[in-house]
DNA sequence: TTACATCCTCTAGCTACTGTAGGTTCAAGC
DNA sequence: GCTTGAACCTACAGTAGCTAGAGGATGTAA
């Protein structure tokens, strides 16, 4: 039996993080001690380190929800999480993109720049003036 | 004398954005009619252009401050305008790093998942287990 | 004058946590 | 058995950067 620190070292997770998942239903509702303190068991330990796998490679929680749910169904077909993994892939690669349109402009802002006052400083120039930017770029959302 | 509506319409900005700019001091308090509507003139313009362009690069609002502080004095040396931009360019850089590693293992799994029942699933599977992993990946904060 | 698009303020919600306050429980050492 | 201190508990507020909605006022064109 574990408790919520020990789990929490054992999956690199803050304890309010853990706490936070069963908060919301991701986690489930563990066992206590009868002072009220939760002790946890390999099963959650197992849940708990899927979900953190997935966060690291960007899946947003409701995408894991969705596959934990198919997790617990072995019968179940497999396409449902091809589709989510292959729509996380496209959004990664767009947001890959993007940034790298962003990288393309910082770069040329920053070369620019001879380092003398305001005035004159292309950083500040580029950014009055989109007509400047010689690719598309459209962060915000990312 | 713009409306707040024909502002945002012409920056690209949604109306409560611009609300919202002014609420945390990004844009300054407009000029109002009798009736207390917002009317905003070509300086302000020109601020919320810079701003936005300045987010569509992925500056965080406190750099856009910062930059906006520096755009205003003309007279101060460009080096601070110029390590804003190197820092976000080093950000978008590592940001870029991590992406790519992501896009790496997320092909990965989606590529060798066949297409059968969830309990030999790729996707799962790779979630499950992390030292499946063949590069390194940390995104969660990004 | 009437309609109606647009404006106003205020408040709550979003994602995915993180931090803090104020109090309780557990386990080890004496 | 008692004390100590780390780790636990709940509850709530805060982070970034908006976005959406309620409920009502204003502006403008026909």
């Amino acid at each position: 039996m574990l408790t919520i620190g020990t789990l929490a070292k054992k999956t690199g997770t803050k304890v309010q993080t853990i706490r936070y998942y069963e908060q919301i239903g991701l986690m489930p509702e563990p066992g206590r001690t009868e002072g009220g303190q939760r002790r946890y068991g390999a099963a959650e330990l197992d849940r708990l380190s899927f979900v953190r796998h997935a966060r690291q490679l960007g899946f947003a929680l409701d995408a894991i929800r969705e596959l934990l749910d198919l997790s617990d169904h072995p019968g179940k077909s497999c396409a449902e999480a091809d589709a989510i993994a292959r729509r996380q892939l496209k959004q990664v690669e767009q947001r890959l993109a993007r940034l790298e349109a962003l990288r393309t402009e910082l770069k040329r802002m920053v070369h620019e720049c001879s380092g003398g006052q305001t005035s004159d400083c292309r950083v500040l120039e580029v950014l009055r003036d989109h007509s400047e930017c010689l690719t598309e770029h459209e962060e915000i959302g990312a």
